[in-house]
DNA sequence: ATGAAAGCGCTAACAT
DNA sequence: ATGTTAGCGCTTTCAT
């Protein structure tokens, strides 16, 4: 038995045609005759011969791969995008490289050298932070911005954050809340802006005063979440609802308030932002507004390999629908 | 402004050299002359040069990447553990291709193409569910085994999950509890067997009583440990504690039981496995078996990096250690 | 419908 | 210390 792997000069050999026969039969069968194609392929059994995508890449101009350039892999909420991708990338015969933006340097710099380096045929940004102005790169690959985006036309895939914080507070207001909080995002990152925005908005057409003690900063972690909690803690005066940026802060804070003895939602009403996974087996489970994880994953990459197949660098702008969740994390302030 | 990207001829080219020393300056500096070497750096420079990874691996017989084989993206768990490799892989030139063996076809299945596709120089697989025998492929890269592995010598990375199991029990009955319960993780699993025999044997080893019908199935998901909560809550008889082959399971049965009115450490304590981030935030907050993620990743793309830069298919296997954390989920049982 | 041949961009002998 | 040269394995004109 070969130890050495089948090229296609192997296959060509025992098949009796030319490389190029080969080649064809595996990327357009339906040029080479019927009798021929059916030599090549019992070759390629013979052999266990696959094609060295190195060198496919190599000659077509291609690296194989795209990457997803997520700001926090530790994020569950992440994790679910990247199985999207993926299942969209692999039949394109495209593989899934994950970077983090957090881990080194600079992010931006890590931004741009991906950018840069060419190690990818495209590359999907979720990461809120970062600055499109970095885009602008001689011979880069075509990108996604899976991210509301401020700067303009990129393509992207989005949901409405504002929408979203909007849905929160209507259901908030609807349910007799008057005094409504928020924790924030990490400063400077778009998804921050967006949802602290849309809250604003949305209190000021409820016709709800807006208390800048009541609006806690995070970074959509935990610990963020939890260290926002203690500081409602010692408010003098404190709002009977919180809206959450995203749900691990809402987790954190829930878990820290409940450690203090405060009940939710009867002292307290939540309402979060993702959906992640844990928030529906929490007590109690917790309202929030569902980003679709697998389908901004699955239309992200998508549009992406649409723009790598047409060579281009521009494609269409997508907004993924939100749902509002209601569970058990909200219910009328006591008063 | 050329829109074209610089090859390693244009440096050769604008530096008045051949390709060959442009080459060497980029990869073993120390070979060159230190004026060559600054005529061919400024050239770099001067026309925006970069490796083509493509052609560089297709010359020197490397793939550039590596491949992490988890069972379920979407579990937190393993996005840490991703991050611990892509901090090591990242310096050496490897990128880190992610595959979830639960998308698409037969894991089994998927695993074979991975060895075989060559689509990688290295292999860590982390689903407890594959089997090893699918290894003997002729031309295979190196693999690491990230679970505590049954057949025998391949290289790997683990954890005692045994002595995990029995730490867990030693806590319990410490604590006065002898009616422990166990949710398990999916069947054919090695993790689920090796937690499983090393719960059986720490009971008999504290001479405790096994009862079968407080042994659960679960999945290692949230929702099978929901789904074994409410099997709990149905029972006749119920242990005074469970430990649970992950944490997610325990969240899951946490959540349905309190639920159901029961107060947890009070009326049931509970032990998770893993310690992923929520569980601190919980109420109550989970004691648990520490899995260094980030540190089991690190070390398998560390052992895989040596394996490959040695062109060898074997390697040592290492066993991290564990920590019992205590937290808030046990108490004595009321009796 | 098939084959011959020319590279894709790089690295590593080998030669100088 | 540097240059010359021969491919790595594949795809794709261009002929036939």
């Amino acid at each position: 038995m070969d130890k050495r792997i089948a090229t296609i000069q192997d296959v060509a050999r025992v098949a009796g045609v030319s490389t190029a026969t080969v080649s064809r039969t595996l990327s357009k069968p339906s040029v080479v005759a019927q009798s021929t194609r059916d030599a090549v392929l019992s070759a390629v059994a013979e052999t266990g011969y696959r094609v060295n995508s190195t060198a496919s890449n190599l000659r077509r101009q291609r690296k194989g791969s795209a990457i997803a350039l997520v700001p926090n892999l530790a994020n569950p909420f992440f994790s679910q995008i990247l199985a999207g991708m993926s299942a969209i990338l692999t039949p394109a015969r495209l593989g899934l490289l994950v970077a983090d933006t957090q881990t080194g340097t600079d992010p931006d710099e890590r931004f741009a050298h991906f950018l840069q380096s060419g190690q990818a045929d495209g590359l999907v940004v979720f990461d809120g932070s970062l600055s499109p102005t970095a885009l602008d790169v001689p011979g880069r690959p075509p990108v996604i911005m899976a991210c509301e985006w401020m700067a303009g036309d990129l393509p992207s895939v989005r949901v409405d954050n504002a929408l979203g914080a909007s849905m929160a507070v209507a259901h908030l207001a609807e349910q007799g809340h008057r005094n409504i909080g928020h924790v924030t995002g990490p400063r400077g990152n778009v998804l921050t802006e967006t949802r602290r925005d849309g809250f604003c908005r949305a209190m000021a057409e409820q016709g709800l005063a807006l208390r800048p003690e009541w609006i806690f900063d995070g970074d959509f972690s935990m610990d963020s979440g939890a260290a926002a909690g203690r500081r409602w803690l010692k408010l003098a005066s404190r709002p009977s609802a919180v809206f959450f940026a995203s749900d691990e802060m809402a987790v954190g804070f829930m878990g820290a308030v409940q450690h203090a003895g405060v009940r939710v939602p009867d002292d307290l009403s939540i309402v979060g932002f993702d959906n992640i996974d844990v928030v529906a087996h929490l007590t109690p489970a917790l309202t929030t507004i569902r980003q679709p994880r697998t389908i901004i994953g699955m239309r992200a990459a998508e549009l992406l390999v649409e723009m790598i197949e047409a060579g281009s660098l521009t494609g269409p702008s997508e907004v993924i629908e939100m749902e509002f969740i209601s569970r058990k994390s909200v219910a009328p302030p006591k008063d």
